[in-house]
DNA sequence: GTCTATATCGAGATAGAC
DNA sequence: GTCTATCTCGATATAGAC
C-alpha cells in the first residue's frame, strides 16, 4: 500500500475513534467522520467496504494503544505499585472527557450487548488487555490468590466511578471514589488484614 | 380520558419501556413498538406527539415503578440491613437480563450522555430515587456522616459490576461480586473500624 | 380512536467518471 | 485514489379517510 493511502486510512480511523466516543457508533454516521477527514462519502468505501469494518478497525487500534500505554508505564514505573496509582490516575487526567461522554470502552461494550452482539466479544478484548497488566502487576506486589478476580473488580470499580459520573455530570463525585480506591489498593491490595473474597 | 385509550396508553409505555431496555432508545423504532402492542404507527402519533415524549413518559413509569418496588421493600423488611441485602440481591434476580442488556437505568444514562444530552437530567432521576432511598437506609443504621457519598458510592459498585458483567457476559463474575458487595456492607458500613471516607 | 397512505429525510452502500 | 451521482432502505412524522 502507498504511504499517502496508508496515512489517509489513519485518519479515518482516529477520527471515527474519537466520534464514536463522543457520540456513539450507530449514531455516528459516514458524513460525520468523512466531514472531519476532510473526503467524500463515496472515497470512505475505497478504505473501508462497511461500517463494521471501520468499528473493527477502531477496536484494533484502540487496542494498540492501550499495550503502548501500558508498555509507558512499565517503563516509566518500575514499581508495580506505582504502575497501579498511575491507572487510577487516569480517571483524572481524564475526567472532563469521562463526564461528558464516559469511557471510551465500557460505553462501546454497553452499546453493542444492545444493538449488535456478535461485535461485543471483539469489544471486550479492551478490557482484558488491562486485566491481564493488571494480574501482572498485582503478583509483582505478592498477591498469590484471586488474581484474576481482583482484576476484574478493579475493572469494575473504575467502569462503576465513570458510568456515575457520567450520568451525573459530576466530576467532584470521581474525584471523591479515585481518594477510595487508592485506598481500596492500599488496604486490601498491598496489605491485605486477611485473605480475599 | 376513556378507559380503552388510557390502557393503550399504559401498554404502548410498558413496550417501549422493555425495548428501550432490550435494543436501546435510539436504536429502537416506532414500528418496533406498535408491532408489539399491535396497533399501526400512525396511531402512536395520537398518544405521543414524539419519540422524546415516549422516552419521558417510560422514565416517569419506571421512577414510580421504582418508588413502588422500594415501599414494598420497607413493607416487607422492617430491618434497614435486610432491606440493603434486598437491594443487592436485585442483582442475582435479575442477573440474566443484566448479562444481556446491562441495567436499564446505566445504559440508558450512557446512552443519553451520547446522543441527546437534554434528556440525560430526567433520566439520572432514576438513580437519585434509589440513592435516596439508600440513604435512609444507612441513617436508620446509625451512620452518621458521609451518608450521602456512601449511598453514591454503592450505586457506582453496583454499576460497575453490571457493566462488567454485561461487557463479558459473565454471570459469575456477578454472583462473586454480590458476595463481596455484601461484606463490602457488613464491614464498612455496619460496623465500620474506624471513620470511613 | 384507529387506520391507510404519504411526505420527508438521512442513513449505508454502489457505479462509474476522472 | 478520489470524486459525483445515484440506489435503496427504514426512520420520524403528517394528512386525511373511516
Amino acid at each position: 500500500m502507498g504511504n499517502k493511502g496508508e496515512a489517509l486510512r489513519q485518519r479515518i480511523i482516529a477520527a471515527a475513534d474519537e466520534l464514536f466516543y463522543q457520540q456513539g457508533y450507530e449514531n455516528t454516521s459516514f458524513s460525520d467522520i468523512a466531514d472531519v477527514v476532510n473526503i467524500s462519502r463515496g472515497n470512505f468505501y475505497y478504505h473501508f467496504k462497511s461500517k463494521d469494518e471501520i468499528l473493527n478497525a477502531v477496536i484494533d487500534a484502540r487496542i494498540a494503544g492501550i499495550e503502548a500505554m501500558l508498555d509507558e508505564w512499565d517503563e516509566k514505573f518500575a514499581d508495580p505499585l506505582q504502575r497501579l496509582y498511575c491507572y487510577i490516575d487516569m480517571l483524572l487526567r481524564a475526567q472532563e472527557e469521562i463526564r461528558l461522554h464516559g469511557c471510551p470502552i465500557g460505553s462501546l461494550c454497553t452499546e453493542l450487548a444492545k444493538t449488535s452482539h456478535a461485535m461485543l466479544s471483539d469489544a471486550n478484548k479492551m478490557f482484558t488487555v488491562f486485566r491481564d497488566w493488571l494480574m501482572v502487576q498485582f503478583k509483582l506486589l505478592g498477591v498469590e490468590s484471586n488474581v484474576k478476580k481482583m482484576a476484574m473488580h478493579f475493572i469494575a470499580r473504575v467502569q462503576g466511578i465513570v458510568t456515575v459520573t457520567n450520568a451525573f455530570e459530576d466530576k467532584e463525585f470521581l474525584q471523591q471514589e479515585v481518594k477510595q480506591l487508592k485506598k481500596w489498593l492500599d488496604d486490601e491490595v498491598v496489605f491485605p488484614k486477611s485473605s480475599n473474597q
